[in-house]
RNA sequence: CGGGCUGUGGCGCAGUUUGGUUAGCGCGCUUGACUGGGGGUCAAGAGGUCGGGAGUUCGAAUCUCCCCAGCCCGACCA
């Protein structure tokens, strides 16, 4: 490929709007054009990154046996509604409806669609199966974000495994979380395993895959010491015990007038410690209103309540449907005597005496709560976000609380699926049995991002030669007769040699082409000038490095393909 | 969905407060010349419904109203 030839409108300022790295990279390097929100176009040098990165995601699923389908985007709503995903999803859910009046959904995921084809599956020697596809996915989010890196429609690899029993599901999914660290470390993303949650894609356990990264949007709990990582959604810590003062045989009224804050009630005279109120959230659990408490000092995670509840929609109450439930504004709010509302209490206050909560009036509050003993709790859960500096939950250092990119995403689903969609194979001893589930997921776009993200200096991009969009460029000081004959004898030999290369033949100054390649982030660059011809040499410059060296030109090509295949390895 | 911000040639911006010839500047683009190892210089050009609509006015990028889009923070998110 000739530079002169190719569309690579790269742009000296990035768009203004663009803030995380990788966005403004891709999008000044000529790789992506935005659309709309959430849309983007991929641009010849992006499209050429992207292919290499599903070529490694092909051949790594390919190698733990996976058989490559392709299915389709738009489905009927039938299939969702007979996962019961169809109500369930919400709005994240892209729905049209057709000329016959039908409605039909975007994609999102494909756990129906492969279930409805693993149907047809019908003797446990037909398994296991692992089945894949690298399809674009539709999901409206709320906010689409970053570039690449929260999108409304990209390409995603899902793949979907199906065993006899948990010891196969077990089997591929260990197959899927060493092939996915193979995918990261080829593609130049640092990666960990996380514990997370299932959210809903439902299922009993998940690893999501992780990458640091301050353009990201998950927070994970991480240890130091011991390698303990969960995302927020899931991580605990191991608190310190709290000897609790005896207290009266039952609570006490007092009056605390205008204090509305756990911080405003510690400071009170007569009032308590953060760590020993009780703080009371009224919160709409499917509809239902719910208190949810937590220890003063502590914060709800919501994920962590759906997950508790098995919930489809929570959200806060607001004041007026606080007021109305328990008479009383935020601020004054308590669960002591409340048996009209579920109550759902965090694992934290366990055992816990003598609290301070409110008295569900304004300006008055209640001491001496025993949990036990005066709250009629429906359900305990682990409800509280953990908090940098916190104990590890298994060996006790302080954790630190690290942002990252999701960058994959690993589900055991059991057999939830194939159930709702009849994927029943008979067993050795003639008996229907469900199949058991995993599916699997990893988005292309986003990896592309992340690679960005990890990849790169104040010159631009630095692509691992594995996805970069070439793997050298060929740079022309001059665009004379001889330099132009020397680029393109050692552009043909570089293609023999089996190596992706550019020719740039721009008739431009050489600070344009040096930028522009180091923009782009090809990772070998050959620089064919007046200097160097005149002892038959050119130069190899390593874009990670900056250092350059000089080679004859006879022993170019074999140079470079050995540079690259080193990279590649 | 709540809060904040922004829409002016392909990109980055000024002009809007205080309405007034033909809407400027840098980059990029075209042509020519000189150049040629880190975004060069000079000259001549092309390119704009000032996000959209309605209104006020002799006159609107500028004032008013409505709408749309994009970005950031939060909420939410397989």
């Amino acid at each position: 490929m000739r530079w002169s030839q190719m569309f690579v409108p790269t742009l000296r300022d990035a768009p203004n709007d663009a803030v995380a790295a990788s966005h403004r990279l891709l999008v000044r390097g000529g790789f992506i054009r935005q659309l709309h929100a959430g849309h983007y176009s991929m641009l010849p040098m992006g499209w050429r990154v992207h292919q290499k990165i599903s070529q490694i995601v092909r051949e790594e699923i390919d190698a733990i046996g996976g058989q490559e389908f392709l299915l389709p985007t738009m489905h009927p709503a039938e299939i969702w509604q007979q996962s019961g995903r169809w109500d369930t999803m919400g709005e994240i859910m892209f729905r049209l409806v057709d000329r016959k009046g039908n409605d039909n959904a975007l994609g999102i995921t494909h756990e129906e669609i492969f279930a409805t084809v693993a149907a047809e599956l019908s003797s446990y020697k037909q398994l296991p199966q692992l089945w894949y596809h690298i399809q674009t996915k539709f999901r409206d989010e709320a906010r689409p974000k970053s570039g690449l890196l929260r999108v409304r429609e990209f390409a995603m690899k899902d793949s979907y495994s199906f065993d006899v029993d948990w010891a196969g599901l077990d089997v591929q999914f260990d197959n899927h979380d060493r092939a996915y660290r193979r995918i990261f470390e080829r593609i130049g993303v640092p990666s960990f395993g996380v514990e997370a949650s299932s959210g809903a894609m439902g299922g009993n356990s998940s690893v999501e895959f992780m990458t640091p990264s301050d353009a990201g949007e998950d927070d994970v709990a991480m240890c130091p010491s011991c390698g303990y990582a969960a995302n927020i959604e899931k991580a605990t810590s191991h608190l310190a015990a709290v000897v609790d003062e005896p207290g009266p045989a039952v609570p006490e009224r007092f009056a605390t007038p205008g204090v509305r804050t756990i911080a405003a009630l510690e400071a009170f005279a007569g009032g308590a410690a953060a760590d020993r109120q009780l703080k009371t959230l009224v919160m709409v659990v499917d509809g239902t209103v719910t208190l949810v408490v937590v220890r003063g000092d502590h914060q709800l995670n919501i994920q962590k309540l759906i997950d508790a509840t098995g919930a489809v929609q929570v959200r806060a109450g607001e004041p007026e449907e606080a007021l109305a439930a328990l008479g009383a504004n935020p601020g004054s709010l308590g669960a002591v005597g409340v048996t009209h509302h579920p109550v759902i209490i965090d694992e934290a206050l366990r055992g816990r005496t003598n609290m301070t909560t409110g008295a569900n009036e304004d300006d008055w509050h209640l001491r001496g709560v025993d949990v036990d003993r005066d709250l009629r709790v429906t359900q305990w859960a682990d409800l509280r976000e953990v908090s940098a500096g916190e104990p590890c939950p298994t060996c006790q250092t302080p954790i630190d609380i690290v942002r990252c990119i999701e960058i994959g995403h690993i589900f055991k689903l059991g057999t939830g699926y194939a159930e709702k969609f009849g994927v029943t194979v008979l067993s050795p001893d003639g008996k229907q049995i469900p199949v058991v589930m995993g599916s699997y997921g990893i988005g292309v776009g986003r990896n592309m991002a992340a690679s960005v993200e990890a990849n790169h200096d104040d010159k631009g991009i630095i692509w691992p030669a594995s996805i970069a969009p070439f793997e050298a460029v060929i740079t022309l000081m001059r665009v004379d007769d001889e330099s132009m004959a020397v680029g393109e004898r050692l552009y043909d030999e570089l293609r023999q040699a089996r190596v992706d290369v550019l020719l740039d033949d721009r008739d431009a100054r050489p600070g344009v082409k040096f930028a522009d390649a180091e923009l782009v982030g090809i990772p070998f660059r050959v620089t064919v000038g007046p200097k160097g011809l005149a002892n038959g040499e050119v130069e190899v410059t390593e874009r990670r490095t900056g250092q350059t060296t000089v080679v004859p030109l006879d022993d170019l090509a074999a140079h470079v393909a050995h540079l690259v295949a080193q990279a590649k390895s």
